[in-house]
DNA sequence: AGGCCAGTTGCAAACGATTTGCATTTGCAA
DNA sequence: TTGCAAATGCAAATCGTTTGCAACTGGCCT
């Protein structure tokens, strides 16, 4: 189990774009608090708000504020680097846009975000909006529920 | 063109239940100001946000305040009335609940809400919850974009 | 018809999330 | 190194929505 390097060793950690070279080449400064939050966007495999992001920036350098926060997120989202989401009832939550696109289900009950992908679902909203006339930019698709319970 | 009364007619208004019976057997003072609301809510086929209703509102009665909107439209979605939206980026909308379940696509340039339904998606949704072990409350589908350019 | 009183209102202040103005700091090109 | 535009932290502002509270009704009960 130990030998033959397969390319699990690269793909775990892979697929992610050196965001502080991109930065760098979008004409944009590579301060301390970027450093900082993209370090910790690239461990990020969840879906942390603002403040949650916040709270783990401090705990690296205790100076960061929370309006950086904003900031930058706002950057990274136009840089592609990020995805926003606004589920229902809490603030916006953030995710790297690293991974392939897929759709969410909030457990309503636990708050858990479950993430899954239809790609016929995704041909339909095409289908449809090609019907429609329209070039889709993006879409949002939730489903909110909860454990189904017992039987079957 | 002009006899034969066709059941458009009636369907066009028709599909209304009676809220104001409803609150009342709900155990709810039909107040002005909520009869003002439900008279608006009846006549909305679009998706207004709650200053706009207010706005409606208060073409009809001078008094109304924007909290009282607030206050019932949260009011009505309890009670099943109205649907409450959170497109991207401006504050939440309403709608009627009466007509069937739809979803939406925001055309980013100019705001227009277009509806749409498939029954598919609808379907596909159930069947990845059920994966998933669990039962869907409610969705959300927006689709965002623009209106295909030329060509086709 | 009049009264009672909990439910409802308008108002303004409070709220939570996010943004912004500004003086100070800092990256980094020259 | 220095110079300076970009970025930061802080606090105040903004936006949409909610809430406390005193004044005001709707509608059941005489
Ligand atoms: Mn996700
Ligand atoms: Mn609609
Ligand atoms: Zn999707
Ligand atoms: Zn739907």
């Amino acid at each position: 189990m130990a030998a033959k390097g397969n390319k699990n060793d690269v793909s775990l950690q892979a697929e992610g774009r050196d965001y502080e070279t991109e930065l760098q080449s979008a004409g944009v400064r590579i301060t301390r608090p970027r450093q900082v939050i993209l370090t910790i966007l690239k461990e990020m495999n969840d879906h942390p708000d603002a403040m949650e992001i916040f709270k783990r920036a401090v705990r690296v350098d205790e100076s960061i504020s929370l309006a950086t926060v904003y900031r930058t997120m706002k950057l990274l989202e136009q840089l592609g680097a990020v995805h926003r989401h606004s589920f229902e009832g809490g603030p916006a939550r953030f995710e790297n846009a690293d991974g392939d696109h897929h759709d969410h289900l909030i457990d309503l009950d636990t708050g858990k975000v479950i993430e899954f992908h239809s790609e016929s679902i995704e041909r339909l909203q095409q289908q449809i909006a090609d019907e429609l006339g329209y070039d889709i930019e993006h879409h949002r698709l939730e489903l909110y529920g909860r454990k189904r319970k017992k039987k079957n």
